[in-house]
DNA sequence: AGCACGATGCTCT
DNA sequence: GAGCATCGTGCTT
């Protein structure tokens, strides 16, 4: 049975199985962050398509918002975010994990939008013996799933030739989106730890 | 079902 | 030297 079949195809029109353009990531990270849910994330790994559809967002915006890197500035890390959109930005935290990130917004604007969880759709068993069968609701856990790490920092989303990029993939009706305060920044000051830019689809 | 905690190393102060 | 956009285990309820 495969993993598609519980979930309603994508209605819209636009070529399927091909990188999200350039455009679509040089928007604010709200609304990036809301338009990735349901997209499809794909991971070539030894000529192998890995993907999942995305169900958990949440959204980085400029050197304002404190709880996002760029509230140190520009350094060594959070160069990419500074940019061009539409790139991977993938970083190490906690000592062992790896966090995948989408920069989004014009150049020199630092925001981007994490992705947090994956409804898995190709690949599964691949992903899951990564896993050790534990699941894909978290961040570190995606990356682990899909084999994504440091080596993939910088990489372009919008080409193929990166092995990882994001499709279209089915459309989440509204009444399907809920959002949050996003998750981990207990010593961020307010507003911004309670802005409610984490995204989350209920898929099928 | 929920909370506390340790693992483990990079980044910025 | 402190803090970290987390996870899995183990213990309590």
């Amino acid at each position: 049975m495969h993993a598609d079949s519980t979930l309603r195809a994508d209605p819209g029109r636009g070529r399927k199985r091909e990188p999200l353009p350039r455009d679509f990531y040089g928007r604010s990270a709200l609304v990036v962050a809301r338009e990735l849910l349901g997209a499809r994330l794909v991971r070539i790994r030894d000529g192998a398509r890995l993907s999942g559809f995305i169900t958990e967002t949440e959204a980085y915006l400029g050197e304002e918002d404190l709880g996002c890197h760029a509230k140190a500035g520009r350094t060594v890390r959070t160069a990419i975010l500074y940019g061009p959109p539409g790139h991977a930005y993938v970083y190490f935290t906690y000592g062992m994990h790896w966090l995948l990130n989408a920069v989004t917004g014009p150049i020199d604007f630092p925001a981007a939008v994490l992705i947090r969880a994956i409804h898995p759709a190709e690949g599964i068993e691949h992903m899951t013996s990564r896993r050790a069968g534990r699941g894909f609701d978290g961040p570190a856990k995606l990356t682990q799933a899909m084999e994504i790490d440091g080596a993939d920092n910088g990489l372009d989303l919008t080409r193929r030739s990166s092995c990882l990029w994001i499709e279209k993939g089915i459309s989440v009706h509204g009444r399907r989106v809920t959002t949050g305060p996003r998750v981990g920044l207990d010593r961020v000051p307010e507003p911004w730890k309670s802005k409610p830019w984490r995204f989350l689809a209920k898929l099928a």
